[in-house]
DNA sequence: GTGGTCTAGACCACC
DNA sequence: GTGGTCTAGACCACT
């Protein structure tokens, strides 16, 4: 049931590669919605002949970029839309943690604002 | 000899974030010094007596956090002191992936720029 | 001068995999015509940090799938333009090849036809 | 115990393809059948005196022949007796493989057909 | 514990 | 000077 995704073991791309990417484009194309809720990693590691631990890289990964949210016990769900919402969105998601990590690195404030600023321009 | 990490089984923190947060600790710290080499992962893991994907795992964390860069076939290294610095400092680093991911998710510039202001705001 | 080609080294493809594609498609769009020179192994890897030895297999990659020709002490060429044509065409010496190989598998000139055209179908 | 191979240094052959040709005779004769496991990489280069990425380079080259077929993780093994079988035949994916690359050289459909053909005829 | 890829430096063969 | 190959050991991804 869940949305088609493949994996092609002889593409030199990382199995757990090609699966984050295109579950990526599922929901950033809003195939999955907000909310929607992945297939279970050992269903989806079964139906793909992989190893669990491989889909969990996918969805761990995935959780990193801020695109979804997994609560042990209940599964993992889709974060947000396709365009950032009110509060608790993807987007603050996402920008607290690279705030805190920069902070971690010691940047002030400034110094922050001024990386993104260079980034944003770079980019 | 390389500084002194330990896990321990009893607590419920997981191992690869025993590890991660100490390693953390050290080179924020600045006893580990920019460019000081990790041990190798499978050195570390015999020491400890863990996997060897346990170690791997906690040094791509701290990489995925600007703090060490590994290169294949090459070793981990400590990225940088603990102040931002010229071109490829750590921040700067940290702040490409960042502004990719939020391109990702559709953002625009400005709503970058806010969501920054707004986390530093609220941090 | 040479022909751009870059490797990002947080793409999760392999290097040399980056680079065999990118020259694949220099060549095949015919930005690099017939008889062009490649860039020598050790200043292609100088210039993008790389081993030589990763640069030596991409170009070695290449000249498996029949697009490029490399001699010992006079570097490597690009073998065609981008369409097949008289007597020593790439797509001759790529066919070549793989008749060899087949044979070598036992099949019989029948079989390899018929496994062409089921290929040619699929595809 | 696995089938004697050996290396001869004084031989001007490379030890990647002094070993990739006994294995394909092994092969193809029948003296290691369909699914026999080949070595592990590491183990073959221990017995050798040679090192893992030449072992690795033997395979990879009996791989893109059709010969074996390897599994991140687990091993490689012999991929088929030596007569093509149903669907997934070495003959298939050899095919596969070789029709892919004809498509990208631009060739079409009958050039292929027409170009097997001629290397039939031709050898 | 499996194969895969990379690095770094080395030697060889060819032009 | 050019590519080809090798070694030794590192990390990576997967089962």
């Amino acid at each position: 049931m869940s949305a088609d995704v493949t994996v092609d073991p002889s593409d030199p791309t990382p199995p757990f590669e090609q699966l984050r990417s295109q579950l990526e484009a599922l929901i950033t194309t809003g195939v999955l919605p907000r909310d929607a809720r992945l297939a279970p990693v050992r269903q989806l590691a079964g139906d793909l002949g992989l190893a669990p631990g491989t889909v969990s890289r996918a969805y761990r990964e995935l959780e990193a970029q801020g695109l979804v949210q997994t609560r042990r016990g209940a599964g993992t769900r889709v974060c947000g839309g396709f365009v950032a919402e009110d509060g608790d969105s993807r987007l603050a998601a996402l920008t607290r943690r690279f705030v805190a990590d920069a902070r971690g690195l010691g940047a002030a404030d400034d110094d922050v604002i001024a990386a993104v600023r260079a980034a944003l321009d770079a980019g």
